[in-house]
Order: C-alpha cells, then structure tokens, then sequence
DNA sequence: AAAAAACGTTGATTTGAATCAATAAAAACA
DNA sequence: TGTTTTTATTGATTCAAATCAACGTTTTTT
C-alpha cells in the first residue's frame, strides 16, 4: 500500500510506476509529538511538511507576545514556511503539533529534482500552490466585510471538526480577536435574536 | 523586438525560439482606457492580463456599497479572478483600469495549451503564483499586528509611486480603512512626535 | 468656461473590540 | 490523587476607528 501523500498526488495527476518510485526516494516519513515544533522562527525552513494524521498550526508572535495563527493544517494539507523554504532565509513562522502527527517531509534538493525530473509532480504542486494562494484569497477577502460573528461561522462552517480539536483561544487567533470577544460570539450565537 | 511579457518571461525562465514562436501565437494585445472594466463581478473570468503598460485594481462590493480592493497590478504584474478563469464560475471581482493600460491576454485555452506543451512555461507559471502566494500571506500576516499608521508606511514603502497614480480613498479601502481615517493617518505621520 | 461630481480634510459622536480584572472550570502534571 | 497550569466566561472600562456631517478643493463633464 503506497503512502497518503502518494495516493493524493495520485487523485490530482496519473503517476507512473517509475514515477511513484522516484517521488518514494526521495520523500522522508516521520512522526511528530503533541506540543512538539516542526519549525522555529529563526531557523531555515528545510522541509515541506504533508500531515498524513494529526494537525499542526503555524503562527507569528507579536511584541506583545500573543499569537497570530497563519494556518492550521490537517489530514491532508502542507505546511511550511514557504519563503524561508524556498529562498533558504530564516523562517518567520513558528509550526508546531497540536495532536500528534505523522508527516510526509520534502526536502529542497527533493523539491527541485523531482520538479525537474517528473512533470507530474510540477503539476501537481502547481494545483497546490493555486488552490492554497485562492483560499487565502478568499479568507483575506472576508475580513473587511464579514462581521466578527460571521467570520467565526465561516471557518466552523469550512472546519465543522475544528473546535473538537483545538482550543477556543487558538480559534481566536486564527480569527485574529481577542479569546474574551470570542467567548462573547460564542455566546451571541447561542441565543439567536 | 518582443513584447514586454516574453522578455518578462525569459528573465524567469530561458526559452527557445520555438517557445517563443508559441507563446507569442497564444497570446492577444489589448489596450483598455481608464475607467473601463477588463471583469465584472457575475462575469465569467475568459482571460488572465499582464499588465505591460498602465495599473488597475481588483475589487469588490460589499453590502454598505463600499469598496475593498484586493489587489493594484502595475508593469510586470498579472491581475485576474484566479478562482473563476480556473474553475469557470462567475467573478466576484471587478477589475477595472485606473490609468490607461497596455495587456496582454492570456485565454484558458492558450493557458491549458502552455503548461501542457512548454515546460518552461509551466515552471514561470509556477514561480510567479508562488510569489504571489508569499506575498499575499505576507500582506495578511502584517494586519493583526501592525497599527494603521504602520500599514500606510508599509505600502508606502513598497509602492513609492502608488500616492501618484491612484486617489487617496483607493489607497484607504486597499488598506481597509475610511478615508478619513487616512487622513488623520497622513496629518500624524507628517508631524512627526 | 461653467456646472456637477468626486475627493480630501476636519470635527463631534458612536460603536465594537481590546484591555483590565476576577473567577470558575478543565486539563496537564507530578 | 491532589496540585498547578491553562482555558473559558463574565463584567467594567478604555480606545481606535467608523460613522455622521459640513465644507473647501480638485477633477471631470458637458
């Protein structure tokens, strides 16, 4: 049985055997534990993480020390700080477990050879960094115009699995609020009308 | 001599005559004069513009009637509703000319043709919406911890000429901010202290 | 060139979320 | 299991930006 992360480039794009080997030689599994850091700020961001199991987060801190949460990335999505990645500059994200986690790494020699050596697999990415930089698009969209109450309905909406799964403050700081006016959401949409 | 979006492309990228000879069949030149709409809003995005000559912005409308921009495109930038010219829903922006502009049009077809038939192309393709997703992620992540006065320096500081070629409310509902928030922005950071 | 529309500034007031603060509840730990 | 640490809730207060409003200026239109 191939892995997760061969079975969804294969639900984007055919691959051929030779392929599927080429992508296996050069792909690196690895487990990471609840609370533990894939990457710190500061350092250089030397892999592409798919999350096979498990969820992670990335955020900035700001000089009053709370958090921004850039992204939460679950069952099959990437992380990564993608600058620092591909220009080899110190990351500015930190990317850490919430659950524990098992994760498909990619190196960046392995990003750029298997590019260059497996058209498939540049399709693929390009699929990937598309559909990220339009749901990005989209959340960046809705903040101006989406009243706090709504925003907070959206992401349940697109992530009903979330709250299980992760503190009511880290929600807040994917929405950018406080967790105190979140609470007060909470509570609004509780009582409706 | 070649169109500014070949040259552009082979500053990226190295290509052959032969590729050269292909993408210049796919492509259309068009011009479109200030305050015309190159999409609407409903409208189905057909074609993705490079933009050689002049700027525009992409926006929307909210409820109230007011404006947020998504994004101004100036020389060497892409500009299109990603999600619609891809997916071949109706737009949710409407991106208008500023100033009078020189485009180049690349339709879905001639696009599909690109990727599938100059892997050069496909691998420009694939660094430009790389960039365009770490810049965008980069805009996002400096909104929750920068004050409204930083933001303004921000986008002074990376498009210098912007205050010139576009009025002071574009400026304010790119930001997200009122226009006479803008304002009183100005009027603080000219006296400074 | 005159009229109309859009734009930018300034002031007064309102408002939604942040902050400060205290307490209860749940989770992590030793 | 009991203790400590994190998390969530609720209340009071503050604050930054939105809104409402008025007015002069610039730009566009005819």
């Amino acid at each position: 049985m191939n892995s997760t992360y061969i079975q969804h480039i294969n639900s984007k794009v055919k691959l051929s055997k030779a392929e599927v080997v080429l992508i296996q030689k050069h792909i690196v599994h690895k487990k990471i534990r609840k609370k533990h850091y894939f990457l710190q700020e500061g350092d250089v961001c030397k892999y592409t993480a798919f999350v096979e199991k498990g969820l992670l987060r990335s955020y900035t801190l700001h000089n009053n020390g709370n958090e921004h949460i850039i992204q939460f990335a679950m069952e099959g999505w990437f992380i990564a700080d993608l600058y620092s990645f591909l220009s080899g500059e110190p990351a500015v994200y930190n990317i850490e477990a919430i659950e524990d986690s098992e994760l498909v790494l990619i190196s960046k020699p392995a990003n750029d050879l298997l590019l260059q050596q497996c058209p498939n697999y540049q399709t693929f990415m390009l699929q990937v960094i598309t559909n990220a930089y339009i749901a990005l698009q989209k959340r960046f969209n809705a903040i101006p115009h989406l009243t706090v109450d709504e925003r907070y309905q959206n992401i349940l909406q697109q992530y009903p699995t979330l709250p299980k799964r992760v503190p009511q403050r880290m929600i807040a700081a994917y929405l950018g609020i406080t967790p105190e006016t979140l609470s007060r959401v909470r509570k609004r949409l509780q009582q409706p009308k």
